[in-house]
DNA sequence: CGCTGTCTTGAAAGGACTCAACGCCGGTGG
DNA sequence: CCACCGGCGTTGAGTCCTTTCAAGACAGCG
């Protein structure tokens, strides 16, 4: 199978031999996570970032009182915490939801390329503005919709970057996410979070069967989100000179 | 007066004679924005990026159904979407809150740094990283935190962020941010905005007098809004070599 | 002086939360 | 093979934060 890495980057443009090459020698070394297990800690401050090459991650802030908010839904072919390169300490943590297989790319192999790779200095940039832009999203959908809406949201959202990496079947996909996760998410207690999608299933947009989501109506379920997932500049290229 | 961009970036670390020599050369065309002015438009792909020389303005998306949502309020030395360098079309836009006076950068003169500074670049990206862990502050408050903690919370951080560029008197500072505004930022109704101002008042907490607040109580206000100015990055380095 | 944008206030309605309890299911151990 | 257990999903009822609607006060500006 190719380099996940490889693949996220080349739907920004084609990469050389070479690039490519960088590429495979900064994600050889790869590591095991455990479904509950923290990746990297609140408040740390790393020495590489991880890249999520199987299984379902996130991102979570936790206020002083102990309240926690997730940040972002990683899946395989993401850099999760790609920013502590720069940004340390870290202000989110990251933690498995399922088992992971971890790529760990140390921070001064990402320093070398932006001494001698620009285009692919781009490109990694980029992965981190996107991040940014999901995040102006789910504010938006946080600041200014209603529970329903946010969740229907989300689940467009997840459904279009699962598509992206290959992991959507037909009209479905897994959705290893629990309840009070959604809810730490979406700015939802837990038991909203079940009437809400209760409701949805109520109106045939979804079926939820465990960890499994079927879409019924995707239209239906855009409509309601208000979803345009121009934000998550899927191919979005970038000028190579 | 120096260089507001180089003063900026200095925070992250000292800069050579030619990169303050390369920063002086992108930044010297200048435009003047009345208040309400748009000056980058959501949706669009400018060719250069906006650099805040005096003046606020702030960042907003819109949803489809006409709701807005704030997602940053810029001060003078903020580059207010430098993300557009990359990330085309825009998905939020920028707008003058009061007369602002910016430099307009060429993305190809970033397109060039890149390839030539790489010190610069990743000053550059981890400005824009530290505006990702703005926003996910911001989530934390919109999705766990309760209105009056959320108000609370803003009116420090824009505090500290005016400190580091000596917009401070004493314990009072400009807000040009009509409640309205402060509504669409932090996902309340302007009704509610204006009676957990009166709330804060009454606690004497703050002061606020047309365009000017006044910080009574600091350690009060940062207790409330379980503040923490850690993720404002003021100051972080970056590493040279 | 009148206009317009902003701030303020009151009352009623509603979305979401908390608390508490129960059912379900897969895993574990005897 | 079955009982126990913890995690997760589901329900009901009461409460509360926040919104909506409507209207009036205020202030800066031409």
């Amino acid at each position: 199978m190719a380099n996940p890495l490889i693949r996220k980057l080349e739907q920004h443009g084609p990469l050389s031999e070479e690039e490519r090459h960088v590429l495979e020698q900064i994600t050889f070394r790869t590591v095991i996570y455990q479904p509950r297990e923290e990746i990297v800690p609140e408040g740390s401050s790393p020495t590489h970032s991880s890249l999520i090459l199987s299984g379902f991650a996130i991102r979570h802030n936790h206020s002083p009182d102990g309240k926690r908010q997730i940040t972002a839904f990683h899946v395989p072919g993401d850099f999760a915490d790609l920013h502590s390169f720069l940004l340390k300490p870290l202000d989110d943590g990251v933690a498995a939801l399922t088992t992971c297989k971890v790529a760990n790319v140390p921070h001064s192999d990402l320093k070398e390329i932006t001494k001698n790779y620009p285009y692919l200095t781009r490109v990694l940039w980029l992965s981190t503005l996107i991040d940014g832009a999901v995040h102006r999203v789910w504010m938006t959908t946080l600041g200014r919709m209603e529970a329903r809406e946010r969740l229907a949201h989300f689940l467009c959202e997840l459904r279009d970057r699962l598509q992206s990496v290959g992991l959507m079947r037909d009209d479905s996909y897994d959705m290893p996410i629990t309840q009070e996760q959604l809810g730490d998410a979406f700015g939802m207690s837990t038991v909203h979070v079940n009437r809400v999608l209760q409701e949805l299933r109520a109106d045939d947009l979804i079926t939820s069967s465990g960890k499994t989501l079927i879409i019924n109506d995707l239209e239906g379920l855009q409509r309601q989100a208000q979803y345009t997932p121009d934000y998550l500049h899927i191919n979005q290229k970038v000028e190579r000179d």
